[in-house]
DNA sequence: AGCACGCCGACT
DNA sequence: GTCGGCGTGCTC
C-alpha cells in the first residue's frame, strides 16, 4: 500500500500543510496529480494535489482515509513547479493551495457559445415565424450570440441550424474566434545594429554556457530591446526549448504581439486579461501539448506549462504589475530567476529605467549589465522645465503655462495632437507652499507628509508622527499654503475653457471602466477625433501616435509628493516615459515639465534623459534612509471592524515583537493607523519593520506571529503581510 | 473556513 | 426532559 502527502484545495490557513491519504491497490496515483479526497468530520469531498509519494508512515492506521478518486490520469502540475510553488509558500507566506492555484488555469465550466452573422444567401425568404423573428434580430447587428436568442426566445438551435444549413446565418464558435490570432505575415528581421549584436552575445553566451545569472538590459526608449528579444527566443527554440515573454498588461499592444507572431508563426499564443477563462484554459492546454514555444503576456504567463523552459524575458523591468497584489503576492522577476534555477533557463531584464533595486544588483555583480544607448532613429523631443512658482509670481495662476499654453495654440493651429498628462496615484494630496515650493514632510523619514482627512492633520505614515497643517509657510512665510490636487476631470474642464472649440479626450480609470473603453478612447485619438488627450499613467506607455507633437506633463511633483519612499524613483519612470511620446515620427516634438520643484534630480534628469546620474543620486538616498536595495521594507496591516478591539490586539502583536527583539537587531515602527484609517468599514492599524535581510526579516515576523497566534484570540482582526510593498494605503 | 462536539438557558 | 445558543477545537 502506498500514501500520499496531499495539498487540500480551497482551504484555511489553518489546514496549510501536507495531509497524507491512502492509496487504493486498484488506484495509479503520481505526484502532480489531482486526486478527490473525503476532508474533515462531514468527509466532505474535496480537490487535492499530490504533493509527495511514501512507502510508509508513521501515522496510526484509522487516521488515515483513502483517496476516493482522480481528477484525470495525468499530472497536472510537474514536480518541477509542485517545487516553485513550496518556494513561493515559503517566500510569500501564502498557502500551498493559492501557490497551486496560480499555476493552474482556471476551471472550464462555462458554456460554449456561437457567434451568429448573416450568411452569403440572406436574399432568400423564409416560411416559419420563428426564422423571421431570429432574422429580425439580426439587422443592424454585426453579429448576436446564440446564447441571447436561447435567451428571448427559448432553445432555437433547431431553427439556427436549418438557418445555417441553408446559408443564411454563419455559425461561429466563440472561443475559437477569440482566441485565434488571425493574419500571419512572416517579416524579414532586421539586421541587428552593432549594439544589438553585442548585447546578443551576452545572451547567447549565457545560453550556451548554461550561466542562469540574470541579464539586465538598460536600453533607451526606441534602441531595439524587442529585437534583442526575438533573437533571443529564436536561439531557444533552435535549441527545442520553450521561452516565457512578459509584458505590462498595457504594452500588450496589437503591435507587440504581431512582431512576435510574424516571426514565430503559430508557436506564439498570447494570455491577457480579455480571455475567457475557456480560451486561457486552451492556451495552457496547448503549451502542455507542446503546440507552443512562446508565451506572450502579463505576470501570470509565467505560470504556463513549459517543461522544458528555456528564458523568460521581462520587459519594462520596473513596472509595479509585475508584483501581484492578491495573493499569492509574488513578483514576477523573482519567480523568473527561482525558475532559472529549477528548469536552468535563463532571465533577460529589460527596461528604459530599470528599478533601483534591478540596477544595483547589475552593478553589485549579481545581474549582468548589457547596455543599448543609442536609438534605432536618431530623435528625442525638445524637453523644457517651467517653474511654476515663477507662473504664480508673474500672476498666473492657471493650470497652464505661457509655454504650455503658446505650444498648445501653436500645435492646434497647425493640426497636430497634444497629450497632457497628470499623474493622480494615491488617496491623499500633498501639502505645499504655492510661493516658494516647500513641501511639508517629516524630517525624521524624510517623507513627505500627508494629508490626514480624517483628523484634519499632517501625518506621516512611516513613523506615524502627526502635526497641525500650518497657517503659514515655515520657509518663506507665506499664507499660500494648498492642498495641491487638481485631477485630470478639472483638468479636461480647464483646457475646453483656456483652449476654445478644441476637441478633448480624457483617459483614466473613470472614463475606461467599461469594457473596451481603453480601446475606443484611443482608437478615436489614433483617427484624429480629438485634438487633445487628457490621462493618468495609463497614456504614460506604449502609444505610439505619429501626429502627437507636444507633451505636457501638466504637474510633474505630483508623484514625488505621494508620501512614498519610491516617489523620486516613480517620477523619474513616469516623466521619462510620458516624455517619450512626444516626436515619435520625423517631426522631433516638445515636451513641457511644469513642476514646482524644478531643481528636483528626478525631474531634472528624466528631462536631460540622463539615468546615470537620476540613479547615483537615488542611491544615496536609499542607503541614508534605509530603504530598499540596502534596507527591506516589511508591512504587518491589522484590520477589524471594532477601532479598540484592532488597536487592542496590535498592541499585543506588538509586545511579541518587542520581546523577540531583545538586541534590537529589527527595527520597528509603530503601531500606528494606516493613511486611510477606515476602509470598508473596517479599522487599520500598521506596524512597519526594516531590516537588511530579507529572509531574517520575514522569518523573524512570522515568527512572531505564530507566537501571537498560540497565545490568544486572533479572529477579530485580519492580517495582512506585505514585503517591501508599492504602497501603504 | 466548515463542521461537530459540548455545556448552559427557555420551552413542550 | 429536550431543543438550540454559539464558544472551542480539529481537519490525514
Amino acid at each position: 500500500m502506498g500514501y500520499a502527502g496531499i495539498i487540500t484545495e480551497n482551504t484555511n490557513t489553518n489546514v496549510d500543510r501536507l495531509f497524507t491519504y491512502k492509496i487504493p491497490d486498484d488506484m495509479k496515483i503520481k505526484e502532480g496529480m489531482c486526486v478527490k479526497i473525503p476532508f474533515g468530520k462531514g468527509n466532505k469531498i474535496i480537490r487535492g494535489y499530490v504533493a509527495e509519494i511514501y512507502d510508509t508512515v508513521n501515522i496510526e492506521d484509522e487516521k488515515l482515509k483513502y483517496i476516493v478518486d482522480t481528477e484525470s490520469g495525468e499530472e497536472v502540475i510537474s514536480q518541477k513547479r509542485m517545487s516553485l510553488a513550496l518556494w513561493m509558500k515559503n517566500k510569500y507566506y501564502c498557502s500551498l493551495s493559492s501557490c497551486v492555484q496560480c499555476m493552474l488555469p482556471k476551471k472550464v465550466n462555462e458554456k460554449l457559445d456561437y457567434r451568429l452573422s448573416l450568411g452569403e444567401n440572406t436574399g432568400i425568404k423564409v416560411k416559419g415565424e420563428k426564422q423571421k423573428q431570429i432574422l429580425s434580430e439580426m439587422e443592424g447587428k454585426e453579429f448576436v450570440l446564440l446564447s441571447t436568442l436561447k435567451e428571448k426566445y427559448g432553445n432555437v438551435s433547431q431553427t439556427v441550424e436549418s438557418l445555417v444549413k441553408r446559408g443564411i446565418l454563419v455559425k461561429e464558435d466563440v472561443r475559437k474566434y477569440r482566441g485565434n490570432i488571425k493574419d500571419i505575415v512572416k517579416k524579414t528581421p532586421p539586421v541587428p545594429t552593432e549594439q544589438q549584436r553585442e548585447v546578443l552575445s551576452v545572451i547567447e553566451k549565457a545560453i550556451d554556457e548554461k550561466d542562469i545569472k540574470p541579464i539586465l538590459i538598460r536600453g533607451v526608449t526606441g534602441s531595439g530591446k524587442t529585437e534583442v528579444y526575438l533573437r533571443t527566443i529564436e536561439k531557444i527554440i533552435s535549441l527545442g526549448k520553450q521561452a516565457v515573454m512578459l509584458v505590462p498588461e498595457i504594452s500588450l499592444t496589437h503591435q507587440t504581439v504581431e512582431r512576435f507572431t510574424s516571426r514565430f508563426g503559430e508557436r506564439v499564443a498570447v494570455t491577457h486579461s480579455g480571455l475567457s477563462s475557456g480560451e486561457r484554459y486552451d492556451q495552457w492546454c496547448r503549451a502542455k501539448k507542446g503546440e507552443i514555444d512562446v508565451m506572450i503576456g502579463p505576470r501570470s504567463a509565467l505560470f504556463t506549462p513549459f517543461e522544458n523552459l528555456g528564458a523568460v524575458i521581462v520587459d519594462e523591468e520596473h513596472e509595479h504589475t509585475y508584483r501581484s497584489e492578491l495573493t499569492p503576492k509574488y513578483d514576477a522577476g523573482e519567480v523568473a530567476e527561482k525558475l532559472g534555477e529549477i528548469y536552468g533557463s535563463i532571465t533577460v531584464l529589460g527596461s528604459a529605467t530599470p528599478s533601483v533595486s534591478t540596477y544595483y544588483k547589475a552593478l553589485e555583480g549579481e545581474y549582468k549589465l548589457t547596455l543599448l544607448t543609442n536609438r534605432v532613429n536618431n530623435t528625442y523631443p525638445d524637453v523644457e522645465i517651467v517653474d511654476m512658482r515663477k507662473e504664480l509670481k508673474a500672476g498666473n495662476f492657471s493650470v497652464f503655462s505661457s509655454k504650455l499654453r503658446n505650444l498648445t495654440q501653436e500645435t492646434l493651429s497647425k493640426g497636430k495632437q497634444a497629450i497632457f498628462f497628470l499623474n493622480r496615484r494615491g488617496y491623499s494630496s500633498f501639502v505645499s507652499c504655492r510661493s516658494c515650493g516647500f513641501v511639508l514632510r517629516c524630517d525624521r523619514c524624510d517623507v513627505n507628509y500627508t494629508y490626514h482627512l480624517k483628523s484634519g492633520t499632517l501625518s506621516c505614515h512611516y513613523c506615524g508622527r502627526n502635526t497641525a497643517v500650518p497657517t503659514l509657510c515655515p520657509v518663506c512665510g507665506s499664507k499660500y499654503i494648498k492642498y495641491f490636487g487638481i485631477g485630470t476631470e478639472k483638468l479636461a474642464e480647464e483646457t475646453l475653457k483656456n483652449f476654445p472649440g478644441c476637441r478633448v479626450l480624457r483617459m483614466d480609470t473613470d472614463t475606461t471602466s467599461v469594457k473596451g473603453g481603453h480601446k475606443k478612447i484611443l482608437d478615436a485619438f489614433a483617427k484624429k477625433e480629438a485634438d487633445i488627450l487628457i490621462g493618468t499613467q495609463m497614456i504614460s506607455k506604449g502609444l505610439d501616435f505619429p501626429d502627437v507633437s507636444l507633451v505636457g506633463i501638466v504637474a510633474a511633483d505630483m508623484s514625488l509628493n505621494g508620501g512614498d519612499y519610491k516617489a523620486s524613483e516613480n517620477t523619474f519612470q513616469l516623466v521619462n516615459q510620458v516624455a517619450g511620446r512626444a516626436g515619435r515620427a520625423e517631426d522631433k516634438g516638445n515636451v513641457v515639465i511644469q513642476t514646482y520643484s524644478p531643481d528636483n534630480y528626478s525631474i531634472a534628469c528624466a528631462a536631460k534623459n540622463d539615468y546615470t546620474a537620476f540613479y547615483e543620486q537615488e542611491i544615496l538616498f536609499r542607503k541614508q534612509m534605509g530603504y530598499l536595495p540596502f534596507v527591506n521594507v516589511f508591512r504587518v496591516l491589522f484590520e477589524g471592524k471594532d477601532q479598540s478591539e484592532t488597536i487592542r490586539q496590535i498592541r499585543r502583536f506588538h509586545g511579541i515583537l518587542l520581546h523577540y527583539n531583545k538586541k534590537g537587531k529589527f527595527s520597528l515602527y509603530g503601531p500606528n493607523p494606516c493613511n486611510i484609517e477606515k476602509l470598508n468599514n473596517k479599522y487599520r492599524w500598521q506596524i512597519i519593520v526594516k531590516y537588511s535581510l530579507e529572509e531574517n526579516l520575514r522569518n523573524y515576523v512570522l515568527y512572531c506571529l505564530e507566537k501571537y497566534k498560540e497565545e490568544g484570540n486572533t479572529s477579530t482582526c485580519n492580517i495582512s503581510l506585505y514585503m517591501n510593498p508599492n504602497n501603504m494605503i
